[in-house]
DNA sequence: CTCGCCCTGGCC
DNA sequence: GGCCAGGGCGAG
């Protein structure tokens, strides 16, 4: 599940194979959910085109090109951004047996001899890509919050103050805070000792200050890890992240709080599962 | 704010 | 053979 700290990853490692490179071709999958610009035309947009700047906001990657456009990216749940050197990532045994192009490849980018090329593979599509025509402005960036990385406690509690949701969904709302998925918010929840269900307005400064610092931890802990690799998630070179290891609560149901032992709990909280310790969050 | 939907592999 | 995960969005 590609959350800010993967998106980031990713970032990191795609912006230099990118940024200063010309488009020199565009392979595509057929159209599809995936693609909110047709194929075709997404084909005809980059072609010729140099990207300028590879930008991050929240979960949504940004590429910049040479004509004032744009190119917006999301790996939704099964996104991989990959360079074709490496191997397919997570490629399934099935589907390496079989003949042919992998199948849920469906966007690849000639960028000139001696560059890799870069492919974009999702298997359940839920991830995205999106033309930008020059000076438009993008309803999908446009509503969201301020980057989780640059979390300060006063944008946080701007972000949080009033809302009158659980906490848990809140932390989950791009428009409030952006770049926090379903893993990182349990790991923030439960580094601050806040029950996910608390009412987010509820919340008193310090246990807000907490939270916000609890945030930025988790953050920072799963960039330097390089990711967290569950389901499908895997950095542009095909390895694997470190957090999944060194996660806390996430997905851990039934096993031991690390903290006091006692085994976590699994809810459902405005239909997303939250992974916490009844005992140490309050 | 809550719900259902998009999608597909994996698991009961 | 059916259900679930889950990010984001449109509808209610």
């Amino acid at each position: 599940m590609p959350e800010l700290p993967e998106v980031e990853t990713v970032r990191r490692a795609i912006a230099p194979l990118l940024v200063g490179r010309t488009v020199r071709g565009v392979y595509t999958g057929p159209p599809s959910y995936f693609f909110l610009t047709p194929p075709a035309e997404l084909a005809a947009r980059l072609v010729g085109r140099t990207i300028t700047d590879l930008g991050r906001h929240g979960k949504y990657l940004i590429a910049r090109l040479d004509d004032g456009s744009a190119v917006l990216l999301h790996l939704g749940m099964t996104g991989q951004l990959f360079t074709a050197g490496a191997e397919s990532p997570r490629l399934r045994t099935r589907d390496r047996a079989a003949a042919g192009p992998d199948p849920h490849v469906h966007l690849e980018l000639d960028l000139g001899e001696g560059a890799p090329r870069v492919r974009f593979r999702d298997v359940r599509k839920l991830g995205k890509v999106k033309w930008i025509p020059p000076g438009a402005r993008e309803p999908r960036l446009a509503r969201l919050g301020p980057d989780a990385l640059e979390l300060d406690d006063e944008r946080f509690a701007r972000a949080v103050g009033r809302r009158r949701g659980a906490i848990k969904s809140v932390l989950l709302d791009q428009s409030a805070l952006a770049g926090v998925g379903n893993l990182y918010a349990d790991e923030a929840l439960f580094l601050a000792r806040i029950r996910p269900t608390r009412r987010a307005s509820a919340l008193r400064p310090r246990e807000r200050a907490a939270l916000a610092a609890a945030v930025r931890e988790v953050l920072a802990r799963g960039l330097s890890a390089g990711g967290a690799s569950l389901d499908d998630w895997v950095a542009p070179d095909g390895s694997d992240g470190g957090y999944q290891h060194a996660r806390l609560v996430y997905g851990r149901e039934r096993q031991p709080c690390p903290a006091c032992q006692a085994p976590l709990t699994r809810t459902v909280i405005g239909g997303r599962s939250a992974t916490w310790c009844r005992r140490c969050q309050r």
